[in-house]
DNA sequence: AGTTTTTTTTAGATATGCCTAAAAAAGCGA
DNA sequence: TCGCTTTTTTAGGCATATCTAAAAAAAACT
């Protein structure tokens, strides 16, 4: 009996979520640590111990114990596909179905996993090919290429500096709940028109129009193109 | 110790895929039998008798061993959100996204899963409140009403007998293409002009336009009102 | 009614994905 | 470099969802 394997090339809910955290993980360092990936995917180290074992077998992970973890040729195909994905799927949510940017994270975490590349092609193109999602990160095309926006951290701006927002790194609901707040969204005009040394605030200058006072914490989160 | 028991209310994929196969099987017998359950969900029996039992527990379907199984008025619940949601996306993929007719079934089996009641009410709102899905299949609203029309098996029409396709039974794409290629459509003018009596085959007048000959099993799948 | 066939359930395995507790390796300060 | 701390892995379980093979119940046929 002839032993025939096919690559399906079909991964689990459990294992796309895997591969997409350590992606994210890499972009930051080097390479994704166990720990790390324990905490992004609210699950525990051993785990992902686990997990890591698995992939590495199946060949979307290098993986060298105690050691991290990196994503191999194959894996980064797999992330990007699902950052896509996720990313499109947020759109639709925004320009579609009048969700807010703080609403759509948890969802299109769901969609992302939805398997049926007529479907995304297709969603891409009755979205107009955009080129960003609501939180300013850029949407991987079909061969997972990407626009780069050069930016800066809202807290390393100079004083006088202006610039407008083009991303914001965290996206919980919590935080993109305080910048609608306070008035600050993608596309916004900016400008530090003082630095608070006591607590590394900062005072920004928003369209033109209203001064508000930022944490360094909140400054950390706010990436600004020049 | 007080023991809490969180009735989340949420099941798992193949716990929903069940519920809705039981709604499905339940609509044309009185009861669901293990077997059909088996069949329809491509696994096999005795999957299907573990899971009953899991599913009585959970109090979602009136199980009795060897006497077949309904679902509790929980059930319908849970199944009709799940055929509201799975008719709504393919609305959404033959509407907006140009998919057709046969295209559509697989991905709604995928998308009918995701959990996210505001997803569901605004693509709702998004679709125009559609009552009908692209097979003619009507749509729960939220409460889990649904509109009927009445109808009749083209097979069981007069000669002479003039109607219009409402909805079919079989949606597997086999069949629907077969029925895009003779003309066959949701909406289509249909009267018979003749019954072959050898095999039970029917020539059927198309839209006051061409004369097609369709066998007693499509014939069966095809439902006309009146 | 007794026998055979069909349907359904149970028994016993397997794979996935998660957990806690314990062990092992790596990192670091003295 | 030694010993403590942190990180990571292993060991051993558990729950879900599947399977095959065997047993049991129900249905159908003489
Ligand atoms: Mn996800
Ligand atoms: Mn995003
Ligand atoms: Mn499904
Ligand atoms: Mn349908």
């Amino acid at each position: 009996m002839e032993e025939i394997t096919l690559n399906k090339n079909q991964y689990s809910l459990a294992e796309e979520d895997y591969i997409k955290a350590i992606y994210h993980l890499s972009q930051q360092n080097q390479e994704a640590l166990t720990n790390d990936i324990a905490e992004r995917l609210e699950t525990k180290p051993a785990s992902v111990s686990d997990m890591l074992k698995k992939l590495a077998d199946k060949k979307v992970v290098n993986y060298v114990k105690y050691k991290g973890v990196t994503l191999t040729e194959e894996g980064v195909k797999i992330a990007l596909e699902l950052v896509r994905k996720h990313r499109l799927w947020e759109v639709f949510l925004v320009e579609k179905l009048n969700f807010t940017w703080d609403e759509v994270h948890e969802v299109a975490e769901q969609l992302e996993h939805i398997n049926s590349p007529l479907l995304i092609e297709r969603l891409d193109e009755f979205l107009g090919f955009p080129k960003f999602d609501p939180h300013g990160d850029p949407i991987p095309d079909a061969k997972g290429e990407f626009l780069v926006k050069p930016h800066v951290p809202l807290g390393e701006m100079e004083i006088g500096q202006v610039g407008r927002v083009v991303a914001v790194q965290d996206i919980s609901a919590l935080f993109l709940q305080y910048l609608n707040k306070v008035g600050i969204y993608i596309g916004a005009k900016v400008s530090i028109t003082d630095k608070i040394e006591y607590d590394g605030s900062l005072e920004v200058l928003l369209d033109d129009k209203k001064t508000i006072l930022v944490s360094k914490e909140v400054a950390k989160n706010i990436f600004v193109g020049i």
